[in-house]
RNA sequence: GCCGAGGUGGCGGAACUGGCAGACGCGCAGGAUUUAGGAUCCUGUCCCGCAAGGGGUGGGAGUUCGAUUCUCCCCCUCGGCACCA
């Protein structure tokens, strides 16, 4: 048989007749499975990098397919984003052009290679029937009082001329384009996740089957601390100021205040204070430092004290108020207690202008000359908390401060609000209309989609191309009728992803986003898959607006994702595949060469699925070779003529066919577990090994090779579905393998009479015994006992010990 | 700095709840077949050693009859976060 691209083709075709991947969501005999990839940004063809994703997801879905599942398995387009408007920009191109042209491109490379999808539900988030529900979605949040407008500063690319969420910002520059980000005020839209920042982190317990790199990465982002907020009292003035700190329990050691630049109160601090000058002064240098001046690793500590004191509400001392660069407005209060002698940046801070360094926590066992102790331990010299370890002192203290009114004990977030409104044309319109009598007014729902103008000029203005289109910003304000002004910006294109999972169950559905009771009955997600680069952002908003709909009523899983899995990526040459790297493997020349299933089978078996792994085509070759020696053995079962006898099967049949239960077992295990494509794939290659082996060795009866291949095809299915189905069919099978069952193994099948064990002495493998696996214990140890390697490796000296380890080892111990 | 994941032949990687380290594949070596090349088949391949033997899972200790696996310390690589009080 010759493994050309025709059998490939014939397959695709079938299986599109056939529609074995159409999914029925309203049958019910059958168990569901839902298997979702997440759906890419269409900007380019695919690389084989991008098909391990795909074949991934393909192989989890036609192996539960093969298990009887109902599986649904949809594809869709993140379609709206930067890169397409960029191109338009750069090539005179539309978006919508460019991006429609990029998914017929992608969609024709999935369909080569053979994964298969219920493509009646392709959805694509820049079409008016996808995003009318994206701004729906917009009308919930906001009349729910989660989404909100105010000015911020915020992350302003200068490059992409748009502003950014805190999550596009990595290490300070822009995620796409790597511009150093600027800080500036706007008015912008939001979305108030910190509502929510409490079930996101302990829900992250239920999520069992995500992998825990992931559940940490968003529990360090979500980033709760305890603490306390403290009222330092500010003398000659009425308000305290109230700082948030994690160690109260240091609250003795306190020697200084500092806040923000930012702070709300530094005006009225200063407005009497013969500082007034100065602080202005620095104030004035901070705000208008270089935006890379946050950045530098550890910049210079520097600051100015405003004249004023507060006073320590435990000890009555006044300790001075000063305006430091090191203070985070964004977090907890902007304004913080500095204990020099326990913490390293105030410690930094009180150096350089001689602030009094006060040492109050001694540390239990460490012994450190540094001048900083940073860790827990007990306090001294902190009145009658003195001598308690750490711990139970910021208990006692809070107490206190408590029942004294001076503080409050809270947690704080580093989680901010998502900022989703951007100045750029390619995204959903903001639902939202300005009217000069009501003011901000939503867009009623029955209004929707409010479409995105077709025909714009693309300027890298700074603004979005949809300001300068009066036609699209000129509307009346839906509540009084009057001339008003239409919202320009657009949705971060992570609103759209945010949400599309549960769209696929109704794509085409007119009058609702999804129907609430056939989302309710598929989801949450069985099983996702995607890249970890999505460990934070797509999936913690997704995470977000599940629950929001959930407390609507809209749905009701605490969850969307039940199983998460997060590929790693293939790398050439040490670095990821890239055009500038020049380092890209293109798919067409493996599927001519060698067909989609040499490559489905090789990116597979490359590694666990869960780590980077490295391309090399000889590996690929090796796949090749393989799937020709299977099909070989394949070849050999028809040509053999076959007899009919009852006799017991020969050593040959019997380790043969011993051999296929057991890789039915491993294999089965190996995909169960956590998708061990690698080595379910190496055992049906020893399998092959054996079917060969058996077959040189001696006679084999045709129906001993028939189980063999049928075997090594059915397990090879998932991972290289055009051959399994052509030498199916050859073999006489009438039905697709993936409307057949998974095949099952024969326990009676596995036993075996006579093993190989080893026999160690003193731990290491000094020889080997074949034993009959019905022998006693003692039996077997006296055998071991008497090999002649043994023997005089004792030199006639009687054991200590003999321990047996049932199927496996003797050891003794001389 | 903090958090997480790792470190096993020439390479990608196996090894279940502590039980014969290196499955499977690549590469390499030898042989068969072939006019030659390619392809295919067989054999070998952790390291040192002709052998007997010895060493070996980043390094060091420990627990154990026995450790890639468990405990402690250290080193290195990758990923995430990072002035978060």
């Amino acid at each position: 048989m010759d493994y050309t691209r025709k059998i490939d083709e014939k397959w695709q075709r079938r299986w599109e007749e056939q529609g074995i991947f159409r999914a029925d969501t309203s049958a019910t005999e059958k168990p569901k499975y839902y298997c979702l990839v997440m759906f890419p940004y269409p900007s380019s063809e695919l690389h084989v990098g991008h098909a391990r994703n795909y074949v991934i997801g393909d192989a989890v879905a036609r192996y539960k397919m093969m298990q009887g599942y109902q599986v649904l398995s949809p594809m869709g387009w993140d379609a709206f984003g930067l890169p397409a408007e960029n191109q338009a920009i750069k090539h005179k191109i539309h978006p919508k052009e460019w991006t429609l042209k990029n998914i017929r491109r992608i969609t024709e490379q999935m369909q080569s290679w053979g994964v298969g999808y219920d493509w009646q539900r392709e959805i694509t988030t820049c079409m008016p029937e996808y995003y009318r529900w994206t701004q729906w979605l917009f009308l919930q949040l906001y009349r729910k009082g989660l989404a909100y407008r105010k000015e911020a500063l915020v992350n302003w690319c200068s490059s992409c001329k748009t502003v950014l969420a805190n999550e596009q910002v990595i290490s300070g520059e822009c995620e796409r384009c790597s511009t150093e980000v600027e800080q500036r005020n706007l008015k912008q839209w939001f979305f108030r996740i910190t509502d929510y920042a409490e079930r996101l982190l302990s829900d992250l317990d239920i999520l069992d089957e995500w992998p825990e790199r992931v559940k940490t990465m968003q529990k360090n982002w979500i980033g709760k601390s305890q603490g306390v907020e403290i009222s330092f009292p500010v003398e000659d003035v009425q308000e305290p100021i109230v700082c948030f700190t994690t160690r109260v329990d240091t609250i003795y050691g306190a020697t200084f205040l500092a806040l923000s630049w930012e702070h709300p109160r530094v005006v009225e601090l200063i407005k009497d204070s013969p500082h007034k000058e100065e602080v202005a002064a620095f104030v004035e240098r901070i705000k208008n430092r270089p935006p890379s001046a946050r950045l530098i690793e550890s910049f210079e500590k520097e600051g100015v004290w405003t004249g004023k004191y507060a006073v320590n509400p435990m000890t009555g001392e006044k300790i001075p108020i000063w305006i430091a660069n090191y203070i985070l407005m964004e977090y907890g209060t902007g304004a913080i207690m500095c204990v020099p002698a326990h913490d390293a940046r105030d410690y930094e801070f009180a150096q350089r202008y001689s602030l009094p360094v006060r040492p109050v926590i001694r540390p239990v066992e460490t012994v450190t000359d540094s001048p900083v102790y940073e860790g827990e331990g007990v306090l001294v010299d902190s009145a009658e908390f003195s001598r308690l370890p750490s711990d139970q002192a910021k208990e006692k203290i809070a107490e206190r401060m408590e029942e004294k009114k001076t503080g409050v004990r809270v947690h704080k977030y580093k989680l901010r609000d998502w900022l989703i409104s951007r100045q750029r044309y390619w995204g959903a319109p903001i639902p939202m209309v300005y009217c000069e009598g009501c003011g901000e007014v939503p867009v009623p729902e029955g209004d929707l989609p409010v479409v995105l103008p077709e025909t714009v000029q693309f300027l890298p203005t700074g603004q979005s191309p949809l300001t300068l289109i009066e036609s699209f910003y000129r509307t009346k304000c839906p509540r009084c009728g009057a001339d008003a002004r239409r919202e320009t910006d657009t949705m971060d294109t992570f609103v759209d992803s945010s949400w599309y999972y549960l769209r696929y169950i109704s794509p085409r559905e007119t009058d609702v986003p999804f129907v609430t009771s056939t989302v309710n009955e598929w989801l949450p997600v069985d099983q996702y898959i995607g890249g970890v680069e999505h460990a934070i952002l797509h999936l913690m908003y997704s995470r977000f607006v599940n629950k929001f709909l959930q407390d609507l009523g809209y749905v009701s899983f605490d969850e969307p994702f039940a199983r998460l899995f997060t590929q790693g990526m293939i790398v050439k040459d040490g670095a990821k595949m890239s055009k500038s790297k020049g380092n890209v493997v293109a798919p067409d020349y493996i599927l001519e060469k060698y067909g989609a299933d040499t490559m489905r089978l090789y990116i597979l078996f490359m590694g666990p699925p869960e780590k980077d792994a490295e391309w090399q085509d000889e590996g690929l070759l090796g796949c090749w070779r393989f799937l020709q020696r299977a099909v070989r053995l394949a070849e050999m079962l028809i040509e053999h003529p076959g007899e009919a006898t009852e006799d017991a099967l020969n050593e040959q049949e019997q380790t043969l066919a011993r051999k296929a239960h057991l890789t039915i077992k491993d294999v089965t295990e190996d995909m169960e577990k956590s998708f061990q494509f690698n080595t379910a794939i190496s055992r049906i290659m020893e399998l092959v090994n054996q079917a060969h082996k058996s077959l040189n060795e001696g006679y084999v009866r045709k129906s001993v090779l028939e189980h063999a291949v049928h075997t090594v095809f059915f397990l090879l299915a998932p991972f290289t579905p055009h051959l399994s189905e052509e030498v199916h069919q050859m073999l006489g099978g009438q039905v697709s393998v993936f409307r057949r069952a998974w095949p099952e193994y024969q326990a009676e099948m596995l036993r075996e009479e006579r093993i190989e064990i080893g026999v160690l002495m003193n731990g290491k493998v000094r020889d080997k015994l074949t034993i009959d696996t019905r022998w006693t214990q003692d039996e077997i140890k006296e055998k071991a006992l008497s090999l002649s390697r043994i023997h005089s490796l004792l030199q006639g000296k009687s054991p200590k010990k003999v321990i047996y380890v049932p199927q496996r080892i003797v050891n003794i111990v001389a």
